[in-house]
DNA sequence: GTGACACTTTACGTTAACGTAAACTTCATT
DNA sequence: AATGAAGTTTACGTTAACGTAAAGTGTCAC
């Protein structure tokens, strides 16, 4: 069975960001697409790793950050134990990251709560005014 | 009753940030300090602004967005009905985009448990060997 | 009155993440 | 054979968010 290939257009297409951007990620080491010629093939792993560089950006992650995670992914897999470890060290880093998130969204969500309500209180007012004014 | 101030360096202690950040915000027009001479003088109503700012930075917000925020929550106190609303149309988008931000969360939580398993399965696997090899 | 800090302004430098333009090559179509 | 569409490399340009250095001001301790 042959697995799905994707041109570089498609991916821009699909996930709307620019060519430019992908073949920016490759050449940050974030993509390594295989080549027919010098037309870049991309397979479905390549299309899952776009999808998480993308995820990665709207956390606010660096394209660095997300290459390193990639990295050790690779690494952990001929892993010797010190890059398991290290892994997992990471892992633990990012997990802390992503609840620090949490919150911040949290917090953001009640003062997006409470200006609605300040918002909708003063309208309220401000149709009484006009109301009174006829 | 006089309320708590605060000066550039104390801000920048207390958050973790260089003094300089702090002015390149001022300058950005995101913090307003008062003065006494040429010397900024921090509100309590500043470091409050400062602390969301920071906030703001963690969940990927530009500091162009987080000055819109703030102008926009400003514009609404003298507010015009088209203001108001404006502010509302403003809230529900910030809202659509944490909750985006949500799921991304929980897909990356879910991709870390799952890295984190393989490589606890890849490390028993390395101390079987060791097992053996004795 | 003189350090010694803490603060200030001005201004040039830097990094990340692309945008954009120029000048090819390849391939399918007319 | 020519045109056009999609791909490529190379390279300079741009924006955001500061870093960093230079040079000056204010004021408190000695």
């Amino acid at each position: 069975m042959i697995s799905k290939t994707y041109s570089i257009s498609e991916l821009a297409a699909e996930f709307d960001v620019t060519t430019r951007s992908i073949r920016f990620y490759e050449d940050q080491g974030l993509l390594h697409p295989s080549r027919r010629g010098q037309t870049r093939i991309y397979s479905s792993k390549d299309r899952v790793r776009l999808k998480l560089i993308l995820r990665g950006k709207r956390l606010g992650f660096s394209l660095a950050e997300t290459r390193e995670l990639f990295d050790l992914w690779d690494d952990s897999l001929s892993g010797s134990e010190k890059q398991l470890n290290l892994l997992l060290k990471t892992i633990d880093g990012k997990r802390a990251e992503l609840e620090q998130q949490l919150k911040d969204i949290a917090m953001v969500q009640l003062e997006l709560d409470n200006a609605e309500a300040r918002c909708r209180e003063a309208l309220k007012e401000l149709e009484q005014k006009k109301m009174t004014a006829e």
